[in-house]
DNA sequence: TCGCCTTTT
DNA sequence: GAGGGAAAAGGCGAA
């Protein structure tokens, strides 16, 4: 939650009436520039008080209309949204993640054992530049280079490696496991208040692109792939007589591409409630829709998220282990199926050069150039920008949905509470006896109706007692 | 404090 | 010719 800098007349913080937030004001202002101090803002105003400060904030952000309304309709009233979600917290079942610690524990011994078997035991496992040295010239494993010169030792160096030097499996696995613990076992029970709750904390103005950042302890990056990763999520539970609901929104970066671009095969897929990625693939690879191979759609779903994320051909000959020259061939095949995606970046870039600005669809806006008197876009500016309408309209949209929820569903069902949000997830803890209630139908109407698009959206509902261990939603009625 | 690595969306 | 997928938090070792 922004710090609150200035306060007009206020009647009460609580409610948070009347409140002015110089933090979230200048981030919106700066457009994406590193915001100062208190100090260094008030002195960049030349004035000396903080209630001139937000007069003059004030002022600037109505210069521009949708900014103005960005910033009172949505990031102020999400401030006391996420203070609540805050100071809630969410219930963790510590006694059974200590549980879980100690399986890592046992697994971790007995890998360690096995490793030291091959090293001596003289090397430390965690140390990237020992380990390193000892793969590539004792054990003779042909490590590439960082960018500083040490050996790689990330996964994606090391498991190409796998096959031939079985130590490097029982590597990965230790690696894993080390992480596991270290960043989630235990840092997280001792995050936990006196009553077991872990409150994080959200910043609304770190991340350029508007999404909200998590942070002690980030909830957004629990594991969820691994099995061991799963028992940990499973250790966030619902209160008692209560259930954990998440709504997650399906495809909604493709799907604001897919409104943003007007690009009528995209949009059209959505309407049919196609996939996406199966629509791509039998583009690529001009096969009939219902012919894709599996394989064939992990290329399409690569070359999906490459496109939003501004893509080399080089990253994804990296991601697909394939020559750059087919990378090449998928991309440009890619707009010729999708031409209104290449006309849209056309035009975004062109004007991103004009202009030295970019906006999101709610008007949220970034800077071009580092430095304004170059006013070349290069390579790695080129990715962010792509990247920028799509995760920054997403993330517009999620913030207001909070701050819709607060007000539709929150105020009219004082038991429901909303604790958690990852990017297009929300997750709610609803008192048992009101699961049936409709509430659940009114909360994934409030997501789905955040804001008109050319095409329908989509959530996905689950629920359950843990966290890590959620089942599809099926309303019986 | 920096670099490396791993976790998420 | 180098570097070459967006946005993050955080643990750890090395200096």
């Amino acid at each position: 939650m922004g710090k609150m800098l200035a306060v007009w007349d206020c009647k009460s913080l609580e409610k948070f009436e009347n409140v002015f937030d110089c933090y979230i004001a200048e981030a919106l202002i700066a457009e994406g520039h590193p915001i100062g101090s208190e100090e260094q803002t008030l002195q960049k105003y030349t004035v000396q008080t903080v209630s001139d400060l937000a007069l003059q904030q004030q002022d600037k952000l109505l210069e521009n209309p949708k900014l103005a309304k960005l910033y009172f309709e949505v990031e102020l009233p999400l401030a006391k949204v996420l203070f609540e979600m805050e100071q809630h917290g969410i219930l963790l079942d510590t006694k059974k993640l200590h549980a879980v610690g100690e399986k890592i524990d046992g697994l971790l011994d007995s890998l360690q054992g096995k490793i030291d078997k091959e090293t001596g035991g003289d090397i430390n496992l965690n140390s990237p530049a020992q380990l390193g040295t000892f793969l590539a010239d004792k054990v003779g494993v042909p490590l590439s280079r960082t960018k500083t010169g040490k050996y790689a030792t990330n996964e994606g160096e090391l498991s190409k490696f796998a096959e031939q030097f079985p130590i490097i499996t029982n590597l990965l696995k230790y690696r894993e496991l080390k992480k596991l613990r270290s960043t989630y076992v235990e840092s997280l029970i001792q995050k936990a208040d006196e009553n077991s709750l872990i409150h994080t904390t959200y910043n609304q103005v770190m991340v350029n692109t508007g999404r909200l950042a998590s942070l002690n302890p980030n909830l957004q990056n629990i594991p969820v792939t691994s099995l061991i990763g799963q028992e940990i999520k499973s250790c966030f539970i619902a209160k008692p007589n209560h259930t954990l609901v998440s709504f997650d929104y399906s495809q909604q970066e493709l799907r604001i591409l897919a409104h943003l671009t007007g690009e009528k095969a995209l949009i059209k897929a959505f309407a049919d409630d196609q996939d996406v990625h199966v629509l791509t693939a039998s583009k690529l690879f001009t096969v009939p829709y219902e012919e894709v191979a599996k394989d064939q759609r992990t290329v399409g779903k690569t070359i999906n998220f490459g496109i939003i994320y501004g893509m080399s051909s080089y990253g994804m000959s990296a991601g697909l282990n394939i020559p750059q020259e087919h990378a090449e061939q998928f991309i440009k095949q890619f707009y010729a199926s999708y031409p209104a995606i290449r006309t849209y970046y056309d035009n975004y870039l062109k004007n991103a050069r004009i202009h030295g600005t970019v906006e999101t669809l709610l008007g949220r806006r970034r800077y071009v150039f580092e430095d304004p008197k170059r006013k070349l876009i290069d390579n790695s500016m080129r990715r962010v920008l792509m990247n920028y309408p799509i995760q920054g309209t997403a993330a517009d949209f999620m913030k207001k949905v909070m701050v819709d929820v607060d007000r539709e569903i929150l105020n009219k069902y004082p038991e429901v509470s909303l604790l958690l949000t990852i990017h297009d997830d929300l997750v709610f803890e609803i008192p048992d006896d009101k699961l049936n209630s409709g509430i659940i139908r009114e909360i994934q109407n409030v997501m789905t109706s955040v804001h008109p698009l050319a095409v329908p959206t989509t959530v996905d509902v689950k629920i359950g007692k843990e966290w890590g261990n959620l089942n599809n939603y099926f309303p019986n009625n």
